[in-house]
DNA sequence: AGGCAGGTTCTTA
DNA sequence: TAAGAACCTGCC
């Protein structure tokens, strides 16, 4: 079906932003985007408009709050002051576009384990190897492959640490099994979580198995779509430490401290920091 | 060849 | 409690 969207949307700067593994590029321009076992090819038009393909009542249900459409990110983009903060507002020009997407807590938990001390393409290898592995064909189209769901926890922890060695982790291997353990077995239930108030979450997190600080935050913001949630990473510890050397003014954008983030860290990648 | 990449755990003081 | 080392793998 075909939408209108007049708020920031930009396919590419969100295949592009790091917080998803899986929103890909296809060859005709169109973007691959899987969640939740679903599927569907979304194609930017004239005019704002954007063609997704999938059903009216598809749409509705799941893939508007999936881009959290009902959010303007326009508005708070606005809250940003080009004389207060020009740093984050050059950010937030040039990532305009950006979203955070309500994407799977399970799918993000994994994603973010594997993505410690790897970078973007490394982390993309690793989970398309684990999704041929244990996920099924979700789609099958010349212009994109063959795209497999993400594993499910039962899947992920019936493989062999053998077979998970062979998806590139590393070190990473046993926290990945362990995790799969975790939630398999239904000593963690993740989706039970959302309703937790934001330390008690936090604390749940840092108590797995190779999840520190940064890897919990990721979990906070992408797979929680806690917007406060703000990671720091290598590239933001540097924007902080050039950029915002008497602290970041997080008061000045709660609740949406993770946005500003996406921006400065889309925008750091780029700058060069001098 | 040696260093580093979207860190975390483990060990040592 | 805090600093330092070790860790898989792939790519400069």
């Amino acid at each position: 079906m075909i939408v209108r969207i007049d708020d920031d949307f930009d396919l590419k700067k969100i295949a592009d932003s790091g917080q998803c593994f899986r929103f890909n590029e296809c060859a005709d321009g169109s973007y691959s985007v899987s969640a939740f076992g679903r599927h569907i090819f979304v194609s930017e038009l004239e005019d704002n408009r954007y063609e997704f393909g999938c059903s009216k009542e598809a749409f509705e249900t799941f893939w508007k709050d999936y881009f959290d459409l009902d959010l303007s990110y326009k508005d708070i983009r606005g809250r940003i002051d080009p004389e207060e903060d020009p740093y984050l507002y050059s950010a937030s020009e040039y990532g305009k576009g950006i979203r955070i997407l309500k994407q799977d807590p399970w799918e993000m938990l994994i994603s973010f384990i594997i993505s410690q001390r790897k970078n973007i393409p490394a982390i993309k290898a690793s989970i398309e190897k684990l999704c041929r592995l244990a996920g099924d064909v979700m789609c099958e189209d010349e212009r994109s492959g063959v795209i497999y769901s993400f594993p499910t926890p039962d899947r992920l922890a019936a493989l062999s640490m053998e077979e998970l060695a062979s998806c590139s982790l590393g070190y990473r291997d046993k926290y990945v099994h362990q995790a799969a353990m975790d939630v398999a077995s239904g000593a963690v239930d993740l989706y039970d979580w959302k309703d937790l108030e934001d330390q008690e979450l936090m604390d749940k997190l840092m108590s797995l198995y190779g999840v520190g600080v940064k890897v919990a935050n990721c979990e906070f913001l992408f797979g929680y779509h806690r917007l406060d949630a703000f990671p720091k990473d290598v590239w933001i510890n540097r924007v902080l430490d050039l950029k915002y050397p008497d602290g970041f003014p997080f008061e000045a954008y709660a609740p949406y401290n993770g946005i500003m983030q996406q921006y400065l860290f889309f925008y750091s990648r780029m700058d060069g920091l001098s």
